[in-house]
DNA sequence: TTTTTTGAATTACAGATGTAATCTTAATTG
DNA sequence: CAATTAAGATTACATCTGTAATTCAAAAAA
């Protein structure tokens, strides 16, 4: 199971919003959150190919990296694990728990709303 | 903000579970599921009190654990915090992020919605 | 064409983590 | 009392992470 460290992640979310890209862009866009060294993006792009994260094409003598695994991809394997080791897989605990701490917005609150109802029908069109 | 690492959090589980208890409870409850050696689950425990995540009064010879943090108040801030990491602080995607992947059971389904009933009710409270 | 710059590759290095083994000391067993 | 056992303390050691610096090679600039 592909493991992305919280640094790694970083650069992940810069290159799933747009990709292919190179290191350059994947610098000037992380540097606008981050207040990293040029050299430390780069040692984290090298580990993301490395892990199998990234891959690339050469452009010229730069890079073109674009992400081997979809970002949705990626939320449902780490929600997965996440649920599975701190609330023994259920996910609804989760959502109290966040909602104790961080009061979910009014928006947040109706989203998922939505979503559940959404889940209920979906049940009902699968053993009809 | 303290930082257990998955190691340490399958000990804190079975501490959280049942304490205070000794290391020998603890190492017997948890070789139950893990296949770790004695002292790898001593020097887990080490570091969960260095952490300050554990701490203990001695009896006899041997200690005795107890949690310095709730299980549900390090629930909230893992949850907060992996909620901002992958979902940039929304749970409703991650929700339906979970809900693809592993199908949340009728069960699941019903708890959300229930949930989502209370804490909309609770709004209603809020600003009447 | 020599110099400078700019990509990527390699190396660095401390702290965290997984996974124990060894050491020290006190209690228990012979 | 001597020997063994069993608690916790200390040490070990490879890998992963965060955070770069250094090196090497090619391209761009002077």
């Amino acid at each position: 199971m592909l493991d992305i460290s919280n640094a790694e992640l970083d650069v992940m979310q810069v290159i799933w919003q747009q990709h292919p890209c190179t290191a350059a862009e994947v610098i000037t866009r992380l540097q606008q959150q981050k207040d990293w060294h040029e050299k430390t993006i780069k040692t984290l792009l090298n580990r993301l190919v490395t892990k199998g994260a990234l891959s690339y094409q050469t452009q010229g003598r730069a890079y073109l990296y674009s992400p081997c695994i979809a970002r949705q991809d990626y939320q449902q394997q780490a929600s997965g694990s996440f649920v599975q080791k701190l609330f023994a897989g259920r996910v609804a605990p989760l959502v109290a728990s966040f909602a104790r701490k961080h009061e979910l917005s009014a928006a947040d609150l109706a989203e998922l709303k939505q979503l559940v109802a959404e889940l209920e029908q979906q049940e009902q069109e699968d053993k009809p």
